[in-house]
DNA sequence: GCGAGTTTGTTCTCGCGGTCACAAACTCCG
DNA sequence: CGGAGTTTGTGACCGCGAGAACAAACTCGC
């Protein structure tokens, strides 16, 4: 598998549609996208691997090999050309054209995506704020009116939207999954603290803030018990200063 | 690393306070914890590996050997005591008390964290909010008054907190994590779209909304371009009747 | 008490992903 | 034009994690 030595003599185009990028690769180039992007903000026409993964945080090896899954698009001695390889990464990513995306759930999380600057800049672009209470209803928030919830099917219909953001409790949440895609849509960004059903050929991403902050705690629950250990071993200085 | 003396060939005893967790593992514990939470809400007092998988939305094998981790804390035969074993993975995770967090940067997503109750119901205390700009200082906002970003240092001392909170713009977000870290914070999860840099033994967690819908659209691309193949290879049933 | 049934804990295997190291390829300079 | 220096692209290796399968251990009914 991988290397395009695979068969397929076709030659027109360089790349090979049907390369499967893994998964971990995947999570990382807008990573890659939004260093280069930074870059190119300072007028900064090309860099080095080195450079590039410095700015991304991560490994020069590791970028390497995840642009390698590309294509060939640097060149040896040299580096590699910001523009272009945004552009190729935008192209693979498939953000060099807006996706629309709608919000169910316009309570303070969703209110916050919704004025939230960095998904309009990066490829996306919310057509509608979608609510199940009356109250929300007909006020406008971040330029947009919020309408009620069972117009979902309607919206996506006439919007072509492939992409919602869930930001209800958790209590609601596999309902307005389930109208999502029982509308079309068939990826989902979910910020609700539950577990979703969905059928195969439907993708769902968890943002889960609590999870993330237990996870820190876990960690930081291991340094104080390393901390007291030093300590019981002796020898360390107090920790008023 | 860590794990002096282990081996010391302690048999099948007692758990061993110096187990390596698997990352991986620790990621799902908070997940399982909060289906067994919910479990309980349904005065449910045991439940099968099988059963708290589906609720976790993980595979069952895999529940089984994260928790024995832990330690063998179910019943061959039997199955699990949900308030037992919750306990015992927020002993584990370490949130069998509240741990302080203080939030920099109020602006929408700011706000929307410190109004987010899944914080304060799940071992987190927000003790604090700043922000930077003067217009937002005296504000109340959650039942917290927003103070200057200036008495970040004083907060963390007076209030031991080692949990920290960034949403602020990209740009001010490595500021704000070196004032952070010398201020004594340990463990930082970060909402701007900014690569952190922070010395070991600090830990950075990163959430970024922007790149988990480009991960999205991603996947919904490869969806199109398979969509669209299908139709190439014709052979299926014609859309126009 | 004992066998049948059930469910946990663990072992084994396999594939993905991260890192190292190096050959290929390009530029620059004399 | 050729060699030295630089940087990419990739092959090799290794370790973690996912999943399947099975042995150990508990309950229940008779």
């Amino acid at each position: 598998m991988t290397a395009r030595s695979t068969n397929t003599g076709e030659g027109s185009g360089a790349q090979d549609p049907h390369r499967e990028i893994p998964e971990a690769t995947v999570a990382r180039l807008p990573v890659y996208l939004r260093a280069l992007t930074s870059l190119a903000e300072r007028n900064i026409a090309s860099c080095s691997s080195e450079e590039l993964a410095t700015a991304a945080g991560v490994n020069s090896a590791k970028l390497r090999k995840d642009l390698s899954y590309l294509g060939s698009y640097g060149t040896r001695g040299v580096g590699y050309d910001v523009d272009y390889l945004s552009y190729q990464i935008a192209r693979e990513i498939g953000v060099t054209h807006d996706w629309p995306v709608i919000i169910v759930g316009i309570g303070n999380l969703g209110q916050a995506l919704a004025n939230f600057s960095g998904f309009s800049s990066r490829g996306f672009r919310t057509v509608a704020l979608l609510d199940a209470a009356a109250p929300m209803q007909g006020r406008t928030v971040a330029g947009l009116e919020v309408r009620p919830f069972s117009d979902l099917a309607e919206i996506v219909a006439a919007e072509q939207v492939s992409i919602g953001v869930i930001s209800v409790p958790a209590t609601a949440a596999q309902d307005v999954a389930d109208a999502m895609v029982a509308a079309g849509i068939s990826s989902i960004l979910n910020f609700a603290p539950a577990v979703l059903n969905v059928p195969p050929g439907v993708d769902v991403r968890k943002v889960d803030l609590s999870i993330e902050l237990q996870i820190l705690a876990y960690h930081e629950s291991r340094k104080a018990a390393e901390a007291d250990e030093t300590v019981d071993n002796g020898s360390e200085e107090g920790i008023t200063a």
